[in-house]
DNA sequence: GCAATACTTGAACGGTAATTCAAGTATTGC
DNA sequence: GCAATACTTGAATTACCGTTCAAGTATTGC
């Protein structure tokens, strides 16, 4: 009887935070949407209530990727180190190239949107405890490899490489030189108890 | 023969600052810039010419002080170690505290608006510099005094350090435990190179 | 094919924002 | 005091945005 809806809930989720992430909540209207999704106004209220329910939906995805990312490096039975590298070394890169210079979606969304929305403010919160748990796991796996300090908590050593993750996202708004970026990777380094440097950020060619 | 305006250029800048600093950009309409300031849409716009004039004038007024901050901090004949701490420590404990959540100006703008402002864009960058020259200054001053390893390039610290407090600048806004804070505090004190702890952050009563 | 179903469509609505401008008003030098 | 000056005022203007809704349409089971 009923007509099946013509569209893919999770392709629209990821069509929508191409353009949330790249203009940011404010500066998209539901007009970028409709655009960037192919669904007119009506059936994109129909399905996500209001421009803020396609939001949120999206911040989840996006929380759910990138904790999901950790969580398969955390169960590797070596390399946790590396895959932390790798992570940094990423995300230098990607301030380095500076092609769209979008940072991160959560910490924009952070930062615009915490202050006057509750709602937000408390799912990015519970994000961000994710994302830190998950790094935790990675710092503990790291630790029984033998490649990170076992004095020190795994809590702490997560809370800061968010930190400095969470800087990167902003330092590649306004900053590309590589030289620089490296400089602030090999602190992040030092900063995690690295002080052998067993393992070095790849040298990517000069920017 | 002409009247003389009635307000003070600089009076209504810092006013017009802490609105723009609590709200943010878009967030801020012209009424809320009226109701701050005393002066009416008429005069405002004859003053600064937009509500974006007023902006950019009172991010040149942030980065300005936070500069001639550091500047003076680079001077003084000793404790540029204790200095740098010392503006950390304040970072965190306003983190901790965690009264208004409004982190950086500069940083908010930043993302909120480089993105699609050239103008903005290019002003901040050049205010990152500056503030990343004068952060130079002072660790250089610190390696002078024998406080902070003087192998290291102080260009490559300060680079650090700024990454390290714009991430401070996102974490306040969803983490105020004073515990973590301090933790990362530490990682970065670490990441400067400063093993041995003769600086401690002040412990402040638990959160 | 047909009726039932519910998805799709896009024009219209109400609200709000930044900005302008013509009228009002306070201050100045003489 | 007076005329000249230019600052102040706030209602009006223009534009856009999120949201709604009534009409249209495609799909399904029979």
């Amino acid at each position: 009887m009923p007509r099946t809806p013509e569209f893919d809930r999770q392709t629209v989720i990821l069509e929508a935070q191409q353009v949330f992430w790249s203009r940011g909540y404010g500066q998209t209207s539901v007009s970028d949407l409709v655009a960037a999704t192919g669904l007119k106004p009506g059936s994109l209220y129909a399905a996500f209530g209001s421009k803020r329910g396609v939001f949120l939906e999206v911040l989840d995805a996006y929380n759910h990727a990138f904790v999901g990312r950790l969580r398969a490096l955390a169960k590797q039975e070596s390399g946790a180190l590396e895959g932390l590298v790798g992570i940094l070394d990423e995300i230098v890169d990607d301030a380095a190239t500076g092609r769209d210079r979008r940072g991160c979606l959560a910490v924009n969304a952070l930062l615009e949107m915490s202050q006057h929305d509750e709602e937000i403010e408390s799912r990015l919160r519970q994000h961000n405890e994710r994302v830190r748990r998950a790094f935790a796991e990675v710092v503990k796996a790291a630790q029984a490899q033998g490649d990170v300090d076992a004095q020190r908590d795994p809590a702490d050593i997560a809370a800061f490489l968010v930190n400095s993750i969470w800087g990167l996202r902003v330092m590649c708004k306004s900053e590309s030189d590589r030289r620089t970026l490296n400089a602030i990777a090999a602190g992040i380094l030092a900063g995690i108890g690295n002080r052998q440097r067993k393992i070095r950020l790849r040298v990517s060619p000069a920017n």
